[in-house]
DNA sequence: CTTGATGCAAATGGTTTGCATGTTT
DNA sequence: AAACATGCAAACCATTTGCATCAAG
């Protein structure tokens, strides 16, 4: 039921299954996107990560290889506010409510949003796509300290 | 309750009730908004249908009268998937389920989402802003047309 | 008359693309 | 060897900004 975490070989494997090339810039994309667990990056901030190990690895390179990693489902993509894009493997689904005062991202669990999905399919027909959703609002600290 | 569609003097009422000034591009703009209904207008969408009646009406000013609309609280943004930012009148508060597969668009009344506001704000803390709620999917059409 | 809004052109910033070259299969 | 991925530089496109001018209060 919980998508357990896979390691960078499974991910690799997966990425061949659906016909894609296992590369050095794809293997350290990965390696970073797993080791940064539920925190979203973005092209820069991962790019900028690997350019530790791998300097020659070209911030438009990052860009082809994540948009093959969302091609072949291995990833996720979500946009918030006006920021750039960020990116988290698709195992950790859960949604997102964004604080748009404090900018904070909170990663809801599906199971939340599960009786809206339900809604939807039975009054409208619409089968929502549970990871791309994104809520804003105000998370309970910055109501707290607003009054 | 339910918010009744404004005539536009008095959006520009509200305008410069809030200390804002009403030009022509800012009747022009509100006017085009109003005369959109339910449709979400792009600024450069804006900026072609006013050109109909006043070519000078620059897209900058577009952008420059939307942001000041939208801090006065008249309009409101939403941003689907990557496309460019669309404008509406706030009156029109709604919920968007955006098809993934055929693009289209739908207004989901905000009844449908009260629910999990409640949610939301008894287990996580978080008010969620019943204005900028987008959530993708598959449309009935597009669910029936590929079964 | 004073402040804020506009037109224009130029900058910005995230993301994409063309092409020659390097790497995986 | 053939197909695909990469580095680089340049393009792209929505949006923003600086500045001189204009219009609303």
């Amino acid at each position: 039921m919980a998508s357990h975490r896979p390691t960078l070989d499974e991910l690799l494997a997966q990425l061949r299954a659906r016909g894609q090339r296992a590369t050095t810039a794809r293997r350290a994309v990965l390696a970073e996107l797993l080791a940064a667990g539920d925190t979203h990056l973005t092209a820069d901030e991962l790019a900028r990560r690997i350019h530790a190990e791998h300097p020659a690895i070209h911030l438009s390179t990052v860009y082809r290889t994540l948009d093959a990693l969302a091609a072949a489902g291995l990833i996720v993509v979500a946009r918030f506010a006006d920021q750039p894009l960020t990116y988290h493997l698709a195992g950790d689904v859960h949604h997102h409510a964004v604080c748009t005062t404090c900018g904070d991202t909170i990663n809801l669990p599906v199971r939340v949003l599960a009786p809206l999905r339900r809604r939807l399919l039975r009054d409208h027909g619409f089968d929502a796509d549970p990871r791309h959703l994104t809520i804003t609002g105000t998370c309970a600290g910055c109501r707290a300290g607003q009054g």
